[in-house]
DNA sequence: GGACGCATGTGCAACGTTGTAAATCCTAGC
DNA sequence: GCTAGGATTTACAACGTTGCACATGCGTCC
């Protein structure tokens, strides 16, 4: 009856007891050490399931200096793209044996160097950490003493474990992909003004070494700044280029967000996707495929992403290795109907 | 320099070394133990700022026998409703000083039930569990002896903490909604055959209670099935009403992925929204404001429903009442474009 | 026949913190 | 100056587990 669940005190003490071995031996039939016959290995085996018992896992945290909770810092789980790598990490995690705990910094830059000093490190044997705001004016705040694995572009070349992708290719690919529907008015939106790293500044140059390629002029017109990657700035960079009266036929939102945005601002006004304006995002979320008009966009490897991240932050965990590596994700482009496909 | 972090090994003993007092002592420090001399406070304050101390939550776990940290199982972080739950669950819990370890259940029966018995809830102080296959033949599962907060509809009544909404009256309001459109043969998709509780029953209750109040008969043909609520579901059900050749001129999806999907498949048919067919979804994710045309939904009262769970389940964890409650969080009617507002 | 070596099982201490109860310090009251 | 009584501080044990070093048992090799 008494059920499982922890609150209720049954110990190795009581397994012990109950089958006739010392603590000690419990422990080792809890932890698979090999040298035990299989006459106790059994006998502890009934205990333990009589009793319910259920390790104490603070304890077994405090004498190990382990905990096996890996932090996962990121800005928000209500951006689509978060929300499904959040997915991908814990079921990494969970097929490796270790839990998951969520951090939300809000894309505050505060509260992603807060994170990283956080008392709750304390509780985590490591942090994946996708961090939006900080730069590399923080790479500082980065080298921190626990196993931490850094997402995305923000800081190159630090002292860290890195999984990436090649934004400025995958950018390039998109943009060709308009390119190759015959477009040569391209609008990008969501630029940071200023910034020379960071998925912003490393997608928009792919775009212009696109153009580039295809000796399309560059016009500075066409780029639109947009700070947080929402649906709402997506939508409010299609008013400000309508509004400046620039012409466009095609617009390259630097994700899914942006470009779900600016599908619904176009559909607003009346401009019809893909006839006269194409758009393209990049994450691939889930959405994508099941707006309309459907969404092309770029895949990043999220599956990928999530399980380097999980296996790299466990390889440091358990030591090793002193070489920090940095991992790149295939992307893929999946063009749909906004993109005449 | 040593930075924090955890790893480095600075306990309460260096501290007290450092400041010339017992262990004890700085214990009450960080405790914030109300008799202490303010010398003798700052003297530990900075000795603790000096080296960096930060406490070791295992150790403080394992004494006490809490670890501050509360599970959220839901059934995957994809599907945006429960992606924008958890960011809320993890803001409220933020709040109130405590962490969220999330569990993906993916609305698997058996993985339902092991996520209450897992050795991971030895890990949490209680558990908030968004159950979506258990049903009342499981109701004994749910008799744990830990702190559990239900979410949801699908078991009522037992021995637990439950934080629900009003379904029926909240299907009823969408139905009715499509009614005063002037709306006749409304199909309603996602609905689980033989089901007497949760939430697709009790919102398909509400549909008919809606259609009996305005004398609209009841097609059976218009209850489409669909078990899981994905997009790809709500798109399988129109191209099912579709092909059955039954009339129709509104949908409501059962949540609004569902409705996306239909919205989707509407759209991939050429069948105008709203004009033919008008739509209404359920959860107002985020996502419903920024669709083409834009979804309306009901709005469950989300952040509600997350505080409320939230303050439940620490209430619980401090011990006291023992009175289980029901709290039934407030909705809201958001009328749209895909109902013609 | 004795010793060696591996398989198996055990006792003890320690992980870092906090509850308890008791020690010590002060200040006011006389 | 002396003492009661609250304010402060402290020593000790215990939370449940595992690493370590060692004890025991047993088959095998010379």
């Amino acid at each position: 009856m008494s059920s499982s669940g922890g609150r209720g005190a049954v110990t190795m003490h009581d397994v012990a007891a109950l089958a006739g071995v010392s603590v000690k031996t419990v422990s080792n039939v809890v932890n698979d050490y090999p040298h035990i016959r299989p006459a106790t290995r059994e006998k502890v085996q009934k205990a333990i399931d009589e009793l319910g018992y259920r390790m104490n896992l603070s304890a077994r945290s405090l004498r190990q200096g382990r905990t096996g909770i890996i932090g996962l810092a990121l800005p928000e789980l209500s951006l689509p793209y978060f929300a499904e790598l959040a997915d991908s990490v814990i079921r990494a995690a969970e097929a490796r044996g270790v839990v998951v705990l969520i951090e939300q910094t809000g894309a505050d830059r505060q509260h992603e160097l807060d994170v990283l000093t956080s008392d709750r490190r304390q509780l985590t044997d490591g942090l994946i950490f996708s961090p939006l705001e900080l730069g590399p004016d923080d790479a500082d705040a980065l080298k921190v003493d626990y196993p931490l694995v850094v997402l995305g572009e923000r800081i190159f070349g630090g002292d860290w474990d890195h999984v990436t992708m090649n934004n400025v290719d995958a950018a390039r690919a998109a943009t060709q992909h308009l390119i190759d529907q015959g477009r040569r008015r391209i609008a990008v939106i969501g630029a940071h003004a200023g910034e020379t790293m960071g998925s912003a500044a490393l997608r928009v140059l792919g775009y212009q070494a696109a153009l580039a390629a295809n000796g399309i002029p560059l016009d500075p017109d066409l780029i639109v700044e947009g700070g947080l990657w929402h649906r709402a700035t997506g939508a409010e960079c299609i008013d400000h280029l309508v509004g400046t009266g620039v012409e466009f036929d095609a617009v390259f939102g630097l994700n899914d967000a942006l470009a779900l945005g600016a599908l619904h601002a176009l559909h607003a006004r009346g401009i019809d996707v893909p006839d006269t304006v194409a758009v393209i995002g990049f994450d691939d979320i889930e959405d994508a495929a099941y707006t309309s008009p459907t969404l092309s966009s770029i895949s990043p490897g999220r599956e990928q992403i999530a399980q380097e991240a999980v296996d790299l932050l466990l390889a440091r965990i358990a030591g090793g290795d002193e070489a920090f590596r940095r991992v790149i994700a295939d992307f893929a482009l999946v063009p749909r109907e906004s993109t005449g496909s």
